[in-house]
DNA sequence: CAGTCTAAATGACCGCCGGTCAGCGGTCAA
DNA sequence: TTGACCGCTGACCGGCGGTCATTTAGACTG
């Protein structure tokens, strides 16, 4: 009864442990393009497979959720944002104003990277297996803390161990900066309204001006904290 | 044929303007009950109806969709943020150490602010009419250029015009701070971990950090920043 | 090369949820 | 009293994430 079944031509199979790996980073491609075509509320799984030249359900053989994609290239652009900041880190003389300006042209690159940062927590919360979770983050804190250390080889101001503080308030500053200035396309035509001028920041020039505040914040102890607490 | 209707027990009518607008209140503050109860991800129209007492089509004759809720519930709180910063501005001597330990204190009494606000932008772009989108900037535009303005005039240090940018740097920070910082519920077992270490950080402590940073670094026209470009 | 068997791939199907709308009945002006 | 207006309802729809029985590629054996 139930031949519901039409005949099929079916993908060639992975097999291999190496196909299925190569499988898997294809889907990855797939959705990379996908991001880049549309805003990641319309990200389908549905469209996704179908830009792999697979079925949906083949997606579900290589991740456990549509979120687990999302965070797998996520992950991977984010070391890539690692790389560039290393690179930075080593150059000659290191500044806040030098790493920004690095930081800022790789961002410009990969527009899809901050929209995907900024869902980023709400996918870890919501539908992502623990394991993929906390390899999620590992990755992350362990390049973290290593850029951290080598931070502060390369900057002496920095305090001991703050290197990897600084880091995430940079981060953190830019997440947030771009939530709050990036113009939903919604409200593009608006903005000339004289209450929305508040809005129109330069996104790129602010964000360097910040990091250097960050930057020179952290290499001087503060003066107004010193005095206080410590402890 | 199409009798599939039952009898109903109806609630009183919201007939007078300001009836449908304790209506909308109502609606407004089920929802804040339930943010409490649920994290976001399970925030479903059927449950705030029914916490309201309401069918579901009711709660669209008061909202055109959820993520219009959800905004409306967010502006409130957001007025409210701007509230206490507004009060700690007008303290005797203001000191970015002083604001940071009164908005901290605030979002300590209210956890459901900073997860709303990190999903905003993915709500304004998504779900959510250009008009309400347009009335939700402008409500929180007009605040943020007003307390710029009153912020410069408590902190001469500040130069002319940079109030509002420094606030937007600083709710920057504190929003992505918390999405990179704050564990998900799947993650809390696992922060012993040694590479994980790095993300057990002091949430407040590292936001007044930074805050300070960031207060100081606007004050003191930057000293790398100052020689190079000033267009 | 034919036969056998493992498991990769498929897509129809399920349940959930945001959103709709035809109909019910409370309210109130005439 | 009455009838029209309109606030409210909840069954229903469509879309999507996720499942799993079924199909069959293709590895392996003799």
């Amino acid at each position: 009864m139930s031949a519901t079944h039409t005949a099929v031509r079916q993908r060639t199979r992975a097999v291999a442990p190496q196909d299925k790996s190569e499988r898997r980073a294809a889907i990855m491609r797939a959705a990379e393009v996908l991001l880049h075509r549309k805003p990641l509320g319309e990200f389908s799984v549905e469209e996704l497979a179908h830009r792999a030249g697979l079925a949906k359900g083949t997606v579900y053989l290589y991740f456990g959720t549509r979120e687990e994609v999302l965070l797998a290239v996520h992950a991977e652009r984010t070391q890539q944002l690692f790389d560039t900041i290393e690179k930075a880190v080593s150059a000659r003389s290191v500044t806040g104003r030098g790493v920004a300006r690095q930081v800022v042209a790789w961002l410009r690159e990969h527009p899809e990277f901050l929209p995907l940062a900024a869902g980023c927590r709400a996918m870890l919360e919501t539908n992502v297996g623990a394991q993929v979770a906390i390899d999620f983050k590992l990755g992350i804190g362990v390049r973290l803390s290593a850029l951290g250390a080598r931070l502060e080889l390369a900057y002496p101001a920095l305090p001991r161990g703050s290197g990897a503080a600084l880091l995430m308030n940079c981060y953190a500053l830019m997440l947030g900066l771009w939530q709050l200035a990036d113009p939903p396309a919604c409200l593009v035509d608006a903005l000339d309204h004289p209450d929305l001028r508040v809005f129109r920041i330069d996104f790129e020039r602010q964000l360097s001006q910040a990091l250097v505040a960050l930057w020179e914040g952290a290499a001087a102890p503060a003066r107004s904290t010193a005095k206080k607490n410590k402890t």
